[in-house]
DNA sequence: GACAGGTTGGCAGTGACTGCCACTCTGGCG
DNA sequence: CGCCAGAGTGGCAGTCACTGCCAACCTGTC
């Protein structure tokens, strides 16, 4: 799966980050709400029936790209050599998700700014976070020296749930405060009050 | 404003209560989603309309008397005399959060699975969830000895994102437990893990 | 040049939700 | 007792996200 790119994938990926584009500035000129999926299409030259086959939601618009980071991130962690903590195994995760961005950081802060101040794309964003939760639970799991069973183990789901917490409590920060700020700086600080 | 209580309020009271009742009974029947506010509203005997102006989206007829314990956290939190850790001081809130629930278990139970079984009240859930801790900032701030910004400190929003964090793993995995296990355990496991 | 498979566009429908307006029902006031 | 202001209610039409269905199209193949 790594090098089929048939020149009709490609050209299917260009209209998607065409549409994606259009779609964010139309946001940014407007506002996430007021802005319609049919005012979308159009401003992109497709159909809305067409739109709603590309992003089978108006959130997935801005938050769409983040299942492939999930991926990523499990992947991440369990490669982690063992003798790395489950603490720095799951920041080693969430660094490589970050520099793996495909985007500048302009337009990273740009899309958080606009999932952050959004209920229903944070809405969406938490849902695919909570996926990557559940997808993580076994990899610490073994990683803890916890069996797997069907349903999770507190102490594994706890440390998951707090890390992400702590990710998601830097971000927010980071947005408010307008990208100046350092968003590892903030998570160590979060992370450090925490198990300090 | 302990004691207006006209009889006005209580049989409107009453209407919102009966509401809820038929609203639960159908999701328990046929699912949340399958179940349309028209069909709410019929059952209940009141006009699509009226439903609305009770309970301005489908999410609230779950979710809807969460916001009075939103205010009942922090001012438990607040109360807590100043020896008292962080810690201990939000988990007295949550404590006191749970006694205060006016429903039986068995409701808490058949409430808390349709929330953790269907994404929208699971978001609204999440969302309700983010004013809480944002209202919480401050008075923990206080309590750690940290001077209120305008943005809030890292620190204190690491540790009540975690204490939630925790809470919520407990919570869902109470509810897939089916309700057997004690939540109370779960979340002290979950806590320690994180802590120790 | 016909044909199969996948892609697109239009169209009509569903369901949550809102604004508007008319009706009703209540509690005072002369 | 009739009247009136204000609040609650119902119905109606409209918006918007989203879906199923069907016809048109485009692409590569024999």
């Amino acid at each position: 799966m790594e090098k089929p790119s048939t020149l009709w994938d490609r050209s299917r990926q260009a209209v998607v980050a065409e549409i994606v584009d259009t779609a964010l500035k139309l946001f940014a000129e407007q506002g996430y709400e007021a802005t319609t999926m049919a005012q979308v299409a159009t401003s992109a030259g497709v159909s809305q029936r067409s739109l709603f086959r590309y992003f089978g939601t108006k959130e997935d618009l801005v938050c769409g790209d983040q299942d492939a980071l999930g991926d990523l991130l499990v992947a991440t962690v369990e490669a982690q050599p063992p003798e790395v903590s489950t603490w720095d195994a799951l920041r080693a995760g969430f660094t490589t998700i970050l520099t793996a961005s495909n985007h500048t950081p302009q337009r990273v802060l740009e899309i958080s700014t606009l999932i952050f101040e959004n209920p229903p794309l944070r809405s969406r964003y938490f849902e695919k976070r909570l996926r990557w939760q559940r997808a993580l639970a076994p990899v610490v799991e073994k990683r803890m020296g916890i069996e797997s069973g069907e349903i999770p183990d507190a102490r594994a789901m706890g440390v998951i749930a707090t890390v992400f917490a702590c990710v998601d409590t830097a971000s927010e920060l980071w947005v408010r405060h307008g990208g100046k700020a350092d968003a590892f700086e903030l998570y160590e600080q979060a992370l450090a009050a925490v198990r300090g």
